[in-house]
DNA sequence: CGCCGTTTTTGAACATGTTCAAGAAAGGAA
DNA sequence: TTCCTTTCTTGAACATGTTCAAAAACGGCG
């Protein structure tokens, strides 16, 4: 059961191929400057063999998706590793982001134009980027346990996700910050950092224990994604 | 000087008709379905031409949303007519947006799709829709001058624009509710109004001028909007 | 009216995402 | 090997947003 380029089913090793041309046209031209044809020209192949593969152009975004999320990930791991100050991990996964995706910027829009369509597979909250949803969520539960804080229980189990959403918050903001080397949403990420670990705090807080049940619940039913 | 449609400039009368023909056609077909070449059909000219008038089939939703913002003003003024409770007013004209906008659900879709597009001159905060957003954040200046609450003038000055990103903030959880009638939404809104409506009330207390000053300024700091 | 510059209009062409019917290649079963 | 089914690949066609050069209509001016 070797796992050789050679042996892969031929399939796989086209599709392979026509990820890779479509994620060195995206870097090179943006999104929208590369042409399908462009694509296909590239990996070699035929502009319906593209198709055959790819159910559009949009679909090959989440490959790109996939590769800045695990530079991220790679680029998180320095505070991670190094710091188990709460708001030293936090805020340095914020930072690694920026610092990972900000040659990508206008990619990171894309990311919210599908975001708006409900119907996009490529809509973070939709059912089918589940998987992709998770795993990043997944950064911030590494974020929480490596700290030494204790939350309660019932907040404990929302938070990872509580902590995402703030940060696709923090990614909106970025999207329109024209700030040389991003440096508004630099700041932005260190005051509000700093606030939401002062509230984690606070709400870690036994005598707030009734009222933080209420959030946490009404959080729960609003819960957007699915 | 008379305003006779006969007499007004001929490019003027093109132009509406082709708004016209636009909004029937997005409201029948939706926006995607509808083609430029149904517009310029429907509105009698030639493909070419419609293009003379609008740079884009995406500038043609400008004439859309500004329809729909006139309903909902026309929409909310009963509320704001009849109560001089904040909390009603507000959650009226929240509630009014609702039932105005709710058989067009997917196209406020697309504005969040601009939104996203840093670029795009759809841009709810784009300095070129500043107009169209003056005007939305204006009917919450209403809501508040006409409601019996006292705001110390620091807060008063950025309220409107507080409650209009809230309430768009409600528009995109909108978007992704499957429920019946929007009814999720509705709870929402119900739930978050009251919270805050409360919030104002805190933080209009003289002994939390201080920390109301801190947050303003942050906000002010890092305001999107031009 | 006849001329000229401006505004409006047209129709064809283009670019590109997407589809599709048909053929080629691959992989087994007999 | 031969045949059949499944997988893969192709090239042409299509739909639609957008552009553009040229023609037509318009509006004043002499």
């Amino acid at each position: 059961m070797q796992q050789d380029a050679a042996k892969t089913g031929k399939g796989e090793r086209t599709k392979a191929r026509i990820v890779d041309a479509a994620l060195v046209l995206f870097r090179e031209h943006g999104y929208d400057a590369t042409t399908m044809r462009m694509v296909a020209e590239r990996a070699g192949v035929s502009l319906g063999n593209a198709y055959y593969y790819f159910k559009s152009k949009e679909v090959l975004l989440q490959a790109f998706y996939k590769e800045m999320h695990d530079a991220h990930v790679a680029a998180s791991q320095e505070v991670l590793s190094s710091s188990n100050k709460l708001h030293d991990r936090l805020l340095g996964v914020l930072q690694a982001r920026i610092d990972v995706t900000e040659p990508y910027r206008r990619f990171a829009a894309l990311l919210f134009r599908q975001a708006a369509d409900p119907d996009s597979p490529l809509n973070p909250f939709h059912e089918a980027s589940r998987a992709t949803r998770e795993e990043a969520i997944q950064l911030f539960e590494v974020v929480i346990e490596g700290a030494n804080v204790k939350v309660p229980k019932d907040l404990a189990k929302e938070l990872p996700e509580l902590l995402w959403t703030y940060s696709m918050g923090i990614v909106l903001f970025w999207i329109h910050d024209r700030s040389e080397d991003s440096a508004r949403t630099r700041k932005l990420a260190a005051h509000t950092s700093d606030i939401v670990v002062k509230l984690i705090r606070l709400a870690s807080n036994p005598l707030l224990r009734p009222l933080r049940k209420r959030v946490l619940e009404l959080l729960r039913d609003f819960r957007v994604t699915g």
